[in-house]
DNA sequence: ACATATTAACTGGTATGGTAGTATGGTATT
DNA sequence: AATACCATACTACCATACCAGTTAATATGT
């Protein structure tokens, strides 16, 4: 076991840290999908006694990303391609309708928001940075839910989104064409500016299933990192 | 404090069972917005140490149903109708496309089991079991989610959906218009069985909404239960 | 009588020890 | 050589003890 360790956050609790840890080194899949974490192993790690951690892994299987047997072990949750349907599923419903008021009026100073975040993409891409893009692309999609005043909408994705992370996670890894997904975000942009209903309409839906098309090679290729079913 | 208290199912741990407890008697109204509850009060309440009830406690903050405060005490989460008028958009969007998927094809099987409940629903509101009603209609909702392969959504709905729970519950005890509910109800059957795609969207909209008209009703009749903003 | 200091009784957060169930590897038995 | 058995070393789960803040009632000084 190899963690990914950062400085612990003020003003919050060994637990919270001990959470934010974890949860990121299984969506980077530095703690593969499958494998085994011990409460006892984790907090010698981090030099914290056991209670703290399991309130992380109390969190973490709520959020279905590590599961625990009980007397027998905890293991990191393999990736769940339905439950990844079911992100999908849910991202279109509700970003359809996001966008569909993004383009009936949206804020300027938001607009510029995006446009810089835009540039950044380009940049990121361009310098080969994945992990950054990953982050601006999410940013893009949640400004646009802030924009429409649902904000909090966006967050209860994220909560749903996490085996759809490590997906793309695997496919930053195997690499894939990031251009067309630059492209993409280029006609949602526009289709805000130009409050073209249409065209966002009909972006929105490619974009999102751009984004599993890849699914069942990356399950050829990562067959362990995968739930079977 | 004066929990409902009820046997602990096999198979489960202790600290599930603690969580159930408590979901259910915070859902319920029987522990108001805004009480305090503590640790060790639920400990000694339920015969069983702190560990387990902590572990409840963490769940539950997880779903914003309490919020601990560090070394002053843990409260019932007040109704947020923020959090509520999140449940119903997300709700309204998923629930029409499932809808308008169940309109174009839908088991055979479960058309009956949506009719048997129907009627149990009837009967509910005909001898004012309106906790029977709401389960009722919890199912009601999620059989359709089922029969168009989405179950697992709607697990997630239900997720996001505790704060409106509680304002149902309200609406339950200040006694309301079921029998509307009711023959939405029964529209929605109608238009599953008659493939009929305009009446399921139509009906559908209208359903979600009317849950919602009463919220500001409720806030001046029971203001102590709700959030401020 | 009033304002201020003190303390005692709480709280949630953390550490640790004990328990029961599970996997494993070695040993004795057949 | 194969199998049954048992010791051992793990595990998550639960109980308990301690810690560090918060609060509110009490004591104290003016």
């Amino acid at each position: 076991m190899n963690l990914v360790i950062e400085k612990q956050k003020l003003g919050t609790s060994v637990g919270d840290h001990v959470y934010e840890i974890i949860k990121k080194n299984i969506i980077n899949l530095n703690m593969p999908p499958g494998s085994r974490v011990s409460e006892k192993e984790v907090s010698d790690l981090l030099n914290v006694s056991r209670t703290p951690v399991r309130e992380a892994f109390i969190k973490l299987s709520k959020e279905q990303l590590i599961y625990a047997v009980p007397q027998k072990g905890t293991y990191i949750s393999h990736i769940d391609l339905e439950a990844v349907e079911d992100a999908r599923f849910i991202r279109e419903c509700l970003e359809k309708t996001v966008i569909s008021m993004a383009t009936e009026s949206f804020p300027e100073d938001l607009i510029y928001v995006l446009e810089d975040n835009f540039k950044r993409q380009k940049q990121a891409i361009k310098q080969k940075k994945f992990y950054d893009f990953l982050m601006l692309d999410e940013d893009f999609h949640r400004t646009i839910f802030v924009g429409v005043n649902k904000g909090s909408v966006w967050s209860y994705i994220e909560q749903i989104n996490t085996h759809y992370k490590r997906v793309r996670m695997l496919t930053l890894i195997a690499d894939v064409n990031w251009l067309g997904l630059v492209d993409q975000h280029m006609h949602i942009l526009k289709s805000i500016k130009n409050q073209d209903h249409e065209l966002g309409q009909e972006v929105i839906s490619t974009h999102i299933k751009k984004l599993i098309t890849e699914q069942e090679e990356l399950k050829t290729r990562y067959p362990q990192y995968f739930k079977i079913d």
